[in-house]
DNA sequence: GAGTGGTCTAGACCACCTG
DNA sequence: AGGTGGTCTAGACCACTCG
């Protein structure tokens, strides 16, 4: 932190993480920002480009500098939200069955993704969920995760129902970076009968890896999306 | 384009994308485009600042200003590549076949995405085309834009057979962010012809809003694609 | 009209890279 | 050692917003 711009992006994003400026605030002006910090407009102006670039203000000629709601990155498609934290975000009725609990397995073969040695090694967590949005069964989701250093993790339930809750709060993991692979296919007889569609009708299949903060520890999930009554948006 | 930054940068980009410094290529020295522009070193700087955030160049200190590989940010899953960089950096064959050249139509009603007020009345350029991997169809990619302020587009050629490409150079548009929204459909006949499927088969229907540095212009794209060659997968 | 951010000038010293 | 980009100063004028 030698430099000054940096001391005075450091102190201002400070001031908004703590509360000091809120949502919608404006920050002081350049000309105060001056004053206050002794240093000349030109470092200011460095310091608030910075805070726009990490997405914390944005700038309006003739106003001021806003403080603006901290968006999380959106990480491909799906964003490191889970799917209850997305759908009920816009106020309709979410539920989650569980198909079956969290078991420890082999890794399906051939596996959708490659897999390291270690994760091969250390077996398989599967579970699997079916979603559903005003009770009508939209997504079967299958889930997979190497079975290192997660103790009780199939003896203990989901926290509020969500694996990375879970994740985070029991095994502080956090989903760093997401792949996803994305192909229409037509229904097979499972998930057909389970979706409650025409077997064969377009099914919305998507491949996901999530990277965590822990090497060799990804959790794989296998999408199948009936698209016909929601389709699939961006998440914001 | 009123200020000196913002020539300063449209003639370094020009040239990047003329090819006059190629990839790896350093830039002028800061002072000496100081001197060939005749304007002061910040001025020079926010110009370079602005390739930077648009991913033309990347500075080195005690070095330089090198010209890099033009990769955009990833934006969603599509993120602002078209689709020739995106598959070709994979090194497959691919090519684009015009179906319908650029012609000014009215807005398809309803249109996939809402329009405001003043794209419905500009009216709708819209182009048609046909992706192709290993001359194999996978992709029928339509666009529309609104027709405000584009003065030849519909007569030029695209640069480079690219819509975006054609956009930045020509007029300056740049992509800011992407919205998307996915559904697997069946295909209907004319799409089942054009990619040589059994109508019926399941396609990934995707519809993108690609919204640019200039009010009420955003290009709006629905893709077609058969999946069961080639998946969709992440770009970064 | 007063205050804000946007642009621009003309300098200066420093840290880093390369020959 | 000489050139590069990184940081910083001390001014100036303009375009925009708002009361």
């Amino acid at each position: 932190m030698g430099t000054l711009y940096r001391k005075v992006q450091h102190d201002l994003k400070s001031q908004i993480i703590a509360g000091v400026y809120g949502e919608g605030d404006l920050l002081p002006s350049e000309s105060e920002l001056q004053r206050l910090h002794g240093v000349t407009r030109s470092t200011i102006r460095q310091a608030l480009e910075e805070l726009v670039k990490e997405g914390y203000i944005r700038k309006k000629q003739g106003k001021g500098s806003i403080v603006i709601r901290r968006q999380r990155r959106t990480l491909g498609m799906l964003s490191v939200k889970g799917f209850s934290e997305v759908v009920s975000s816009r106020r309709m009725a979410v539920s989650t069955v569980m198909i079956q609990k969290p078991v420890i397995s082999r890794w399906e073969e051939p596996f959708f993704y490659p897999l390291d040695d270690l994760e091969q090694k250390a077996g398989c967590i599967f579970l699997k969920r079916i979603r559903c949005v005003e009770d009508e069964p939209v997504m079967l989701e299958s889930t997979y995760l190497p079975n290192t250093n997660l103790p009780r993790f199939c003896t203990r339930p989901l926290i509020h129902g969500s694996l990375f809750e879970t994740l985070s709060v029991n095994y502080s993991l956090e989903i760093t970076r997401v792949e996803q692979d994305l192909r229409a296919v037509p229904a097979d007889d499972d998930a057909a009968a389970r979706l409650r569609i025409g077997p064969g009708k377009p099914l919305l299949l998507i491949y996901l890896k999530f990277y965590t903060n822990r090497e060799h520890l990804s959790v794989y999930s296998s999408l199948l999306c009936n698209t016909t009554g929601y389709s699939i948006g961006n998440i914001l």
